[in-house]
DNA sequence: CCGTTTTTCTTCGCCACATGAATAAAACAT
DNA sequence: ATGTTTTATTCATGTGGCGAAGAAAAACGG
């Protein structure tokens, strides 16, 4: 809201820097910072003076075959308090609890749909949640709550303003788990999140423009350029699984027909492997990973309906992909989530699609990453938002 | 290249709040740009001793009704010189000369195909039609050349990468002419130039995201964020238009089929509605504004055929218009270029197609604006860039 | 016609932030 | 011990921007 003070942007980059590539010693941080060891000398010494930072190197070994006077590496304080990361996804929650450094202290993973739940009755649940995972796992002072899920979420006012998972339309999430937590909580769309968490633990993806394509329940995308989140016009991030890539394709969850998701999504594979073999139509519920394993494997093992299946998949990837290198110009496209596990039956079509989708000279510059990333990378991307928010709320604080 | 010191990027800021909202007094630039009357006036000396700009305002009368003492507004100065601008079409050329503080002293267009043409020759060609326009308009002291053109550009570079108007590949285009005319040039995509000069006249487009949708000889796509150009992974403008939105479509001339151009651009329609009438197809110059004008009028008479043409074509600019929202979640989408003339006729199948496109919730947040813009208005866009890189380099000579 | 009022612009002292240079500190090598 | 090397701190300095006070330029009001 308030314009930040030039001191204030300098010590967020200093911070940001430090989460980002481990301990650093201060003339490291100077060097890759392009700054000034004095000026980094004088903004480590407040940090250290409100306890936000710790020096307790003491006896890590220095590598031994360096003189001089040994570097002195920073760390985060791990005692100012905790923070909570929940991923509400269609059929389960993950919850994750990590000290202020960062560490990861417990998780728990909790099969339980959301939907058809009212307003309040689903923010009951998930405060109920929070709070008992919070208290079984001990946590020491839960300083703030992320949360990610899916959906077009208005990240400044903390709204779902529509989800695909939630039947309900602009919910007002972050407010009334505030309301009932009596703490600060941090939205996100899940895909941003996932993205933002990438690009924090690779620096090559913090350079330029990152797209990142998140598939496995629903298919989102995290958009990154120089490895901060774009955000749309609500702040959000983008509702890209909707595209309606094929006039009259499958059903999909929106309510449309053809869209990305509807040939991507775990539940759309599932379903319409189920339709092959003329069983009755599932019911909405995503498919556990059990069951996605035996249909890849029955692909694997040479089933030409399911074979199909994927082949017709990986060419909607293949476009997706392609839609985002034309749009975008990205210098990487990460392809992430559950989907990875079957990449080698998207691929070949995958790639064909790309090559007639987009002109050569802008595919060549865009390099596509696919990464096996799990749900823990995912509240994990929440997680260190809320982290860097309390970094700003800790000095405005102090200064208090 | 190198950073930009804090003075130079204030500076930068009040050069270009006077360009976009016109000749401004000191308190109203403070106002504007959120600095004190100070700050404004230290700096605006500097720019008043480099000449800069003039405050000629002397007797232009304030009003008459305000007391105080008068405002004196700041203009730049007329006397430093001119850019030209160029854009390159299909099958002509547009050149306009602009004195220094940006007012328009002369244009010209030439009817002109730059196709088959080497690389070389094409250069001597343009070269040698800017020098006799610079010539025959008096061009005071031309400065620099800003060239706007169709296709993928590596604006860094000054490269046409990739273009379906010229037949090369890799083109050093800036290197080229800057050899030849011994000024520097700027190259950028022609789509770009057009959103950015757009956004340069109408602080709303200024505010958020815009994508802006360029529709005549092909379809181009300029993004702003915040008022400056996205630039993708070369620095370029995205090939949106060669988006295959359906797998089986007309011929483009990318070499694809089904590309969002080759349903929308003039040589598109102007081909397909030649095919209706079973008349051979044209070759591949694109139709003049009479060809065009003509069937549009015979369209609008109720033939059934052409009717359905654009019918179809209105159809894939909703799902055009549609990706967009949902990838990119824009403030404002911006439909111009001479397509824009036959909106009546695109405008009914646009909006169902919009409509089962997007998610509602995102749909309502971006205003749809139709613009009907002239080709003066993109070589303004170059123009204006060409100029911003003139204030810094004239400060850069003063320091040498 | 001359002070008063009102608004714009400038001058000046001051503060926040960052820097370079000198200095101190902490190790190893001899 | 004493120099060598690298890291961290201190301090004087410079830059950029700001608030407050004052100067300037007009209209207003007697």
């Amino acid at each position: 809201m308030n314009a930040p003070t030039p001191r204030e942007a300098t010590r967020r980059r200093l911070l940001d820097a430090l989460r980002q590539d481990g301990p650093m010693a201060r003339v490291e941080l100077g060097q890759q910072l392009g700054m000034s060891p004095a000026s980094v000398s004088d903004l480590t010494a407040s940090l250290l003076d409100e306890g936000i930072l710790v020096t307790e190197d003491g006896s890590e070994a220095t590598g031994g075959l360096l003189r001089g006077r040994p570097k002195v590496r920073l760390y985060f304080s791990e005692n100012l308090g905790s923070v909570i990361g929940v991923w509400t996804g269609y059929n389960r929650i993950e919850l994750r609890l990590v000290d202020s450094a960062g560490r990861s202290r417990a998780s728990r993973r909790i099969e339980r749909p959301l939907r058809n739940l009212s307003a309040d009755d689903l923010m009951d649940l998930l405060a109920d949640l929070i709070t008992t995972f919070a208290r079984e796992s001990g946590a020491p002072d839960v300083k703030a709550v992320g949360l990610a899920c899916q959906g077009y979420v208005d990240t400044r006012d903390g709204v779902v303003a529509w989800s695909p998972v939630l039947g309900t339309r602009d919910l007002p999430l972050a407010e009334g788990l505030r309301g009932r937590l009596g703490k600060p909580v941090l939205l996100d769309n899940d895909a941003s999140a996932m993205a933002f968490a990438l690009a924090q633990r690779d620096p090559t993806l913090r350079a330029g423009r990152t797209a990142c394509l998140m598939v496995g329940d629903g298919v989102g995308l995290g958009f990154l350029i120089n490895g901060e989140l774009y955000r749309g016009a609500r702040s959000g991030g983008s509702e890209f699984g909707h595209v309606r890539l094929r006039r009259s394709g499958p059903q999909c969850r929106c309510g449309g027909r053809g869209c990305i998701e509807a040939f991507l999504a775990d539940y759309a594979l599932h379903r319409d492997a189920q339709l092959i073999d003329h069983r009755p139509a599932p019911n909405a519920l995503i498919p556990g990973e059990e069951a996605m394993a035996t249909i890849v494997r029955q692909a694997r093992a040479g089933d030409p309906a399911l074979l199909n299946l994927f082949r017709e998949a990986g060419e909607v990837l293949g476009d997706a992909v392609g839609i985002l290198i034309q749009t975008l110009e990205p210098d990487h496209v990460v392809i992430c989530g559950p989907a990875t596990r079957a990449m080698d039956l998207l691929r070949p079509s995958f790639e064909a699609a790309l090559e007639t989708q987009t002109i050569q000279e802008l595919r060549m510059l865009a390099a596509i990453h696919v990464v096996e990333s799990s749900i823990d990378l995912l509240t994990e991307g929440v997680i260190i938002q809320a982290l860097r928010e309390l970094d700003g709320e800790l000095a405005r604080l102090k200064a208090a």
